[in-house]
DNA sequence: AAATCAAGCGCC
DNA sequence: AGGGCGCTTGATTT
């Protein structure tokens, strides 16, 4: 397959290689060129997907698959199988450099420093020996080619955005809060909201919102409280907790889902967060505007789909667990994994006496849980799934010993003690301390082969599904067809044309069993899915587990 | 005054 | 003495 590289050159030049040929262009041919080899299906290759690809859809083009140099480069330079060695060279200290771009901030290209004008041919040159030197190429490849295909369809979502009902989102600000005030002042409810606060704990000039304010008031109020959160309050037992609660609530709509956020992030009945493929260390996506990962159920209802069209909503019922079952070839869990809900599966095994008892030994192996209910599971279930969860357990065992480890398809974890939990100034550790961020590091590495590994599975699920959608009836640009609008994990959510809803149900489901496939081969296991074919993202009944 | 931290909440 | 994130405010530091 052709590969063709983008280099961006100073004055708004592109210089484009392939195998045999290098040639100029200016950036506005770049549309018709990529139009026109789109039908060849190359791969493009260049330093950031969010650098090119928005101005790309804004003219009207899809890009079927790319490779971005940014984001593969730092997974070679993390990954355990790949020599480091074979990363070094020109301009490497630039692409070691390089920051994300930020999407819902589309800077098209920089005033003209170095890092905007890397020669992407021999960065891909370099990346490219890297991973055929490597014992786990193939593995890598699929993981390279995961990563960029996820990166297309973060700036596909971005430019497309979650049909937003402004009207149903400002009607329920106005039932909860009161009409929108000026400005800098609360809305009427949340006023009335903090006077029932004052009035019940006899604090006249309590400013609610300041946690030393409030719990002196609740002090005061000869109320023994240490800190000021939800889960504590609720335990006392006094008339001023029940607004209290009411209070916060409300603040919180106000605050982070309310007016303010209209404003600033809808635009023509459309909500476009900002997504950040690999932004977090496992290899998850976080976002960095938005807040596409906190997608309050608060303000759900006002995703509404367009007339004509529907929303279908698709989430994977107990990912990590499955993922878990596949990555340690645990054909034990992976029968119990058969079906809808693996937990009943362990159940109807014989292997634990609850759904909830499941539930807790599972979570409990991936997080690192010792003590409790919890912990009692995690050694009655190590004993009749000792692959799962000897898998884990030795994760953490190398985290604590500061070993590498890594996932399924090779993405490497930082080594301990070059993160977050030894900075150079920080005061010699005593023994107690050093130990302690062993074991923290262990939960971390625990929890990071099982949280990355279904990182990986999610990103195969929504590059098939992308495809999928993509060659489902329909023509002209992307926003016309049924598309992807929103992913968090283990969640889909498919903007799509009513009569075409089953097609999209079934691509849904077809690309979660192509994912799974693919990452654990002739290992069989189910992904089921919850799919819902709605109106409204609220109306996408959750399975709750 | 601006930058950073921490608490508390939201999501998976 | 359970993992990963982002966002907002008030408090603290520079």
């Amino acid at each position: 397959m052709a590969r063709i590289r983008l280099s961006r050159l100073p004055g708004d030049r592109v210089l484009v290689s392939d195998d045999d040929e290098a040639r100029e262009i200016a950036l506005g041919d770049l549309p018709p060129l990529v139009r026109e080899r789109e039908t060849s299906s190359p791969r493009w290759v260049w330093d950031d997907t969010a650098r090119w690809y928005p101005s790309l859809l804004a003219a009207g083009v899809r890009v079927e698959r790319c490779h971005d140099l940014r984001l593969c480069r730092r997974l070679l330079a993390r990954a355990p199988a790949v020599d480091p060695g074979l990363l070094g060279g020109e301009e490497t200290r630039l692409w070691d450099a390089l920051r994300p771009v930020v999407a819902s901030e589309p800077v098209l290209f920089g005033a003209g420093d170095a890092a905007d004008h890397l020669r992407a041919d021999v960065e891909d040159a370099r990346q490219l020996a890297a991973v055929a030197a490597s014992p786990e190429a193939a593995r890598l490849r699929l993981l390279l080619a995961a990563e960029s295909a996820g990166a297309l369809a973060a700036a596909e979502m971005t430019h497309a955005g979650v049909p937003w009902s402004v009207d149903v989102h400002e009607a329920l600000l106005v039932d909860q809060l009161g009409p929108r005030p000026p400005r800098g002042a609360p809305p009427r409810l949340l006023a009335a909201c903090a006077d029932d606060v004052r009035r019940l704990l006899g604090a006249p000039g309590l400013n609610p919102d300041s946690r030393p304010d409030l719990l002196a008031a609740l002090r005061r109020a000869g109320l023994e409280a240490t800190d000021t959160r939800a889960s504590t309050l609720r335990r006392l037992d006094h008339p001023a907790v029940e607004p209290l609660l009411r209070y916060k609530k409300l603040a919180h709509l106000f605050h982070t889902n309310g007016w303010a956020w209209i404003d600033e992030w809808v635009r023509d009945g459309r909500f476009r967060p900002s997504y950040q493929p690999a932004g977090s260390i496992t290899g998850r996506w976080s976002s960095n505007g938005g807040g596409a990962l906190s997608f309050p159920a608060q303000v759900r209802p006002a995703a509404v789909a367009d007339d004509g069209w529907v929303l279908v909503v698709a989430d994977v019922a107990q990912l990590e667990p499955r993922v878990l079952a596949g990555m340690s070839g645990d054909r034990e869990l992976a029968r119990a994994a058969r079906g809808a809900d693996l937990y009943q599966g362990m159940v109807d095994a014989g292997a634990v006496a609850s759904r909830q008892h499941a539930k807790l030994g599972l979570l409990g192996a991936m997080y690192g849980a010792t003590s409790g209910e919890s912990g009692r599971m995690v050694a009655d279930l190590t004993r009749r799934y000792p692959q799962a969860f000897g898998l884990v357990e030795a994760a953490a065992r190398a985290g604590e010993r500061g070993q590498a480890v890594r996932t399924l398809l090779g993405r490497g974890c930082p080594p301990l003690g070059t993160a977050w939990d030894e900075s150079p100034d920080a005061p010699p550790a005593d023994l107690a301390d050093r130990d302690r961020r062993r074991r923290a590091h262990g939960r971390f590495t625990r929890n990071f082969v099982v949280q990355g590994t279904g990182a990986e599975w999610a990103l195969c699920w929504i590059a098939d599904l992308r495809n999928r959608l993509w060659r489902l009836a329909g023509d002209g640009p992307l926003e016309a067809r049924p598309h992807l609008v929103f992913f968090l994990h283990d969640e889909v959510v498919v903007h799509a044309p009513a009569r075409v809803a089953d097609a999209v149900t079934e691509a849904v489901t077809a690309a979660a069993a192509s994912a799974g496939r693919l990452l654990f081969r002739e290992l069989a296991i189910d992904f089921p899915l919850d799919v819902a074919v709605v109106r409204s993202y609220a109306d996408a009944g959750k399975a709750g587990t």
